[in-house]
RNA sequence: GCGGGCGUGGCGGAAUUGGUAGACGCGCCGGCCUUAGGAGCCGGUGGGCCCAGGCCCUUGGGGGUUCAAGUCCCUCCGCCCGCACCA
């Protein structure tokens, strides 16, 4: 005879084939009674095999989903892969795999593991952006961008990887190295695609306030975009009769203003010094600036670098002529690529100026030793404005240059545009033909998708593979029917996760991208969850194009996730980032083998608050797995009859009237936690604390062998109910063999509130805010009652033998505190 | 440098509104059961004193507010994250 125990290998399998065969978490998009709840994680870039990071992801939205469902509303939660991307097509120049290959297997891998796992997904909505049948829509939006001016191609100053050898867009870009392989950027100037995002800069900026997401994520996306209130002035050259512009957030220094200066890009530099002394020294600095590396150039700490150009400008609040000079401190993408320098108000002037030997004037007065950035009475600014306050003095200067016409206010952001084209073949083609008659052709709606085509060569030679395909490059101009190439370069993969959020409103739509009346029905997501790690780049692309969307009446939100999670990271039991260098590396299917999906996601979700990093701990999944094994030996029991509790048919598991005893400390603890795991999952995602809870009522169960088994029958599917959004196999198992019914059917359970209070409670008893005594009271009781009874109490009467009692402080329910002298 | 977060037993963490610090889990100690235990069950477990009834100390350090502080305020230290020539 085989002893019976929890085995998770038979009741796991067992529970996912009747979601699989049932089609059990699919949802319809017909409206019903219900609310519809969204819930969605960030979709997987599918690469080898799911690591624990995801098992996290996917964990925690499988449990805010089906608290969701059970709590009585119609759950949207789906799944899909970002196939595109490097890593696959980097992989096939080393091994001659095709991406779509490799791609595909790695997708077959994380569907597998997704259902191995038990995850609540619909999956009749599944797809992967590599799909000609998703990627055909991305195409349809971008001709929808390029229609309203969204999409368009210039050349710029752009940043370019050199070891993945394509440009990069700005948020791509983490201090001067690139955001995916780590090498140093270069600047390169070139003719791409870019998304016009900096249109949005203010609605991205302000539209923050109204929706529900960490406030350190909407921090650093405000950071990101960057808005700037100052005012643009014009400096004029006499001497070429041309004006100028700047833009400064302190117009109230003008008056300090000893210099002025130009972005080494800046257009006018090769003319301002055109056949003077200057010219040569001005050419060789640009130069050398061209090709700094990004870093170099960034570098504050740097000294400050730069040429005179031999020219001057006219301040325009004092006509006084002032020097101009070209430093790579100046950017030519912010602004106006050019500055006025107020060395005694502003660091990098002040530094400028000294290196330079130019006069440094302040101009707010205070005892402040220079640079002195803060606030103060003007000075040295005209009888006009000294003694003002600056800030008074700065309207008040923008003003009068307004009436002037040698300035007005302004706005200026450190946004740029979102360069989307790069020069790689893993990704969705750019649906544009160039025609030599015709220029920039969009392919018609109707010819989409655009297929990638297959190539030989995967190598990047400072142009996309695609340029390669010379059948497929070869086309003829949709619009006059004449030879003319198609464009090479793919779209950046966050185009292709920009928008799959929508798409799996309407999966199966092939007439259109979706039905606007059927996404109205399920957008915007309720809760998304992921990693901190999209902060700024997914998380505003994605943003940017509801936007854009909304205004072309295809979505009607305006924004896309109306509440943001971000997980904690699960790092390496010796504290490190989990990494295969450091050997630290736990793969979920090593412990999904040995201890099942429940135990495996009970324990990251118990491991500590969701949001918080953890290590972890292997002796810490025994636990799990210990309370999940305690709690099916109790289902067991009843089941089969193995304690000689029960008769084995399965009954409703309902709350015993009026327990006694043992049976009520049950019935209460159970009630106990239903309020506690409720609490603990509404508003807030305390799992960890909700599975203690359920561990604190499966523990009090087996504290009460003898209790009434109505009670403890009670006691245990409480716990399974419970349990269910955690550890589903379980929670379905265990419920299934006390009741004979599938709890994902049942509804949430409620608490009643009458077994929330205990008739009595014990009374703290504190003299001068130390605990002396505690003694049983009557819930409820009145102040002086429970003021009378502290006094009473043996170690506090004791105490107070000869002391003067100053006062008394009364804490119904809870506790007395005798202040004595 | 600027902005934000965090600091609680041997470890992960709990304390939701200022009201019993240390829930729950790990680890450790003891007991029961057992031919056996790397299974299961029960109990103990912050530190120090101890006449065994209790007493003192304890939430990174110091100071403060309060009848009462892990929680609020000031200050210092440490760790983590973000930003950092954006005029």
């Amino acid at each position: 005879m085989t002893e019976r125990r929890y085995d998770p290998k038979t009741i796991e399998p067992k529970w996912q084939e009747i979601w699989a065969r049932e089609r059990t978490w699919e949802v319809s998009n017909e409206p019903d009674e219900r609310e519809k709840s969204y819930v969605l994680e960030m979709l997987p870039y599918p690469s080898g095999e799911p690591h624990i990071g995801h098992l996290k992801n996917y964990a925690l939205g499988d449990a805010i989903a089906h608290f969701h469902r059970r709590t009585g509303c119609r759950v949207l939660h789906p799944m899909g892969y970002d196939a595109f991307g490097l890593p696959a097509e980097n992989n096939a120049i080393i091994t001659g795999v095709h991406p779509r290959e490799a791609t595909n297997r790695s997708i077959a891998a994380y569907r597998h593991w997704f259902h191995r796992w038990g995850i609540s997904i619909d999956w009749s909505r599944e797809f992967a952006t590599h799909e000609p049948t998703y990627y055909r829509w991305t195409q349809w939006i971008f001709l929808r961008m390029l229609e309203r001016g969204l999409a368009y191609r210039k050349e710029a100053a752009v940043k370019w990887c050199p070891h993945d050898a394509t440009v990069l867009a700005n948020e791509q870009v983490i201090d001067g190295h690139c955001e995916r392989c780590g090498a140093l950027v270069e600047v390169r100037q070139l003719e791409q695609w870019f998304f016009r995002i900096t249109d949005y800069a203010d609605r991205l900026l302000d539209d923050l306030d109204g929706i529900d997401w960490p406030e350190y994520v909407k921090t650093m996306q405000r950071n990101w975009i960057g808005r700037s209130k100052g005012a643009e002035v014009a400096f004029r050259c006499e001497e070429l009769g041309i004006d100028y512009p700047v833009f400064t957030t302190r117009p109230d220094t003008l008056f300090g203003a000893t210099f002025f200066v130009m972005a080494p890009e800046h257009p006018d530099v090769f003319r301002l010094v055109a056949g003077t002394e200057h010219e040569y020294a001005a050419h060789e600095y640009v130069n050398r600036s061209l090709n700094e590396s990004v870093q170099e150039r960034g570098d504050a700490e740097k000294p400050k670098t730069g040429v005179a150009l031999g020219r001057t400008v006219t301040n325009p609040v004092n006509g006084e002529q002032i020097p101009m000079y070209v430093s790579d401190y100046v950017l030519m993408e912010y602004g106006t690529g050019a500055i006025m320098a107020v060395p005694a108000h502003d660091e990098r002037d002040f530094s400028f100026a000294q290196a330079f030997g130019l006069p440094i004037r302040r101009v707010v007065g205070t005892d402040e030793a220079l640079p002195y950035t803060g606030d103060g009475p003007m000075i040295h600014s005209s009888p006009r404005f000294d003694g003002m306050h600056n800030r008074d003095a700065y309207e008040a200067i923008v003003a009068w240059l307004d009436v002037e016409a040698k300035g007005h206010p302004s706005v200026s952001y450190r946004l740029r545009d979102w360069l989307l084209s790069r020069q790689r073949y893993w990704g969705c083609p750019i649906p544009i033909v160039y025609c030599e008659g015709c220029g920039i052709v969009p392919v018609p709606d109707e010819d989409l998708p655009v297929e990638l085509p297959e190539i030989e060569d995967y190598h990047p030679k400072g142009r996309s593979p695609l340029a390669t395909a010379e059948d497929w490059v070869n086309t003829t101009c949709p619009s006059c029917g004449g030879p003319a190439r198609r464009e090479t370069d793919t779209m950046d993969t966050f185009v292709d996760s920009s928008w799959y959020f929508l798409r799996y409103c309407d999966a199966r739509n092939d007439e259109a991208a979706w039905d606007p009346e059927v996404l109205s029905r399920w957008m915007p997501v309720d809760q998304y969850i992921g990693g901190v790690e999209h902060a700024i780049l997914h998380l505003m692309y994605a943003r940017f194009f509801v936007k854009a969307l909304a205004d072309m009446g295809l979505v009607d939100v305006q924004e896309p996730f109306k509440a943001l999670f971000t997980q904690g990271m699960i790092i390496g039991a010796d504290g490190n980032k989990m990494s295969s260098s450091k050997g630290n590396v736990v793969a979920p299917a090593s412990i999904v083998d040995r201890y099942g999906a429940d135990a495996a996601r009970g324990y990251v979700l118990f491991i500590g608050p969701p949001d918080q990093d953890a290590a972890w701990s292997d002796t810490g999944v025994d636990g799990v797995e210990r309370f999940l094994a305690r709690l099916w030996r109790l289902g067991d029991g009843f089941a089969h009859d193995t304690a000689g509790l029960e008769p084995a048919a399965p009954a409703p598991a309902e709350q015993p009237p009026e327990p006694e005893g043992a049976a009520l400390t049950l019935v209460r603890k159970a009630n106990w936690a239903i309020e506690k795991v409720t609490g603990d999952m509404t508003g807030r995602f305390a799992f960890n604390t909700a599975i203690a809870a359920i561990m604190e009522l499966v523990n009090e169960v087996y504290r009460h062998p003898d209790a009434d088994p109505a009670a403890r029958r009670f006691a245990t599917a409480t716990a399974a109910s419970l349990v269910f959004p955690f550890a589903p196999h379980l929670g379905a198992e265990v419920y299934e063999m006390l009741t004979g019914r599938r709890v994902w059917e049942e509804p949430w359970p409620a608490a009643d509130q009458t077994m929330l209070r205990a008739e009595t409670f014990m009374l703290v008893c504190q003299i001068n805010g130390k605990v002396r005594d505690r003694v049983e009271a009557s819930t409820g009781a009145p102040r002086d009652e429970l003021e009378q009874l502290c006094l009473e109490a043996p170690n506090v009467r004791a105490r107070l033998d000869g002391q003067e009692v100053v006062k008394v402080i009364v804490v119904p329910d809870k506790l007395v505190n005798v202040v004595v002298r």
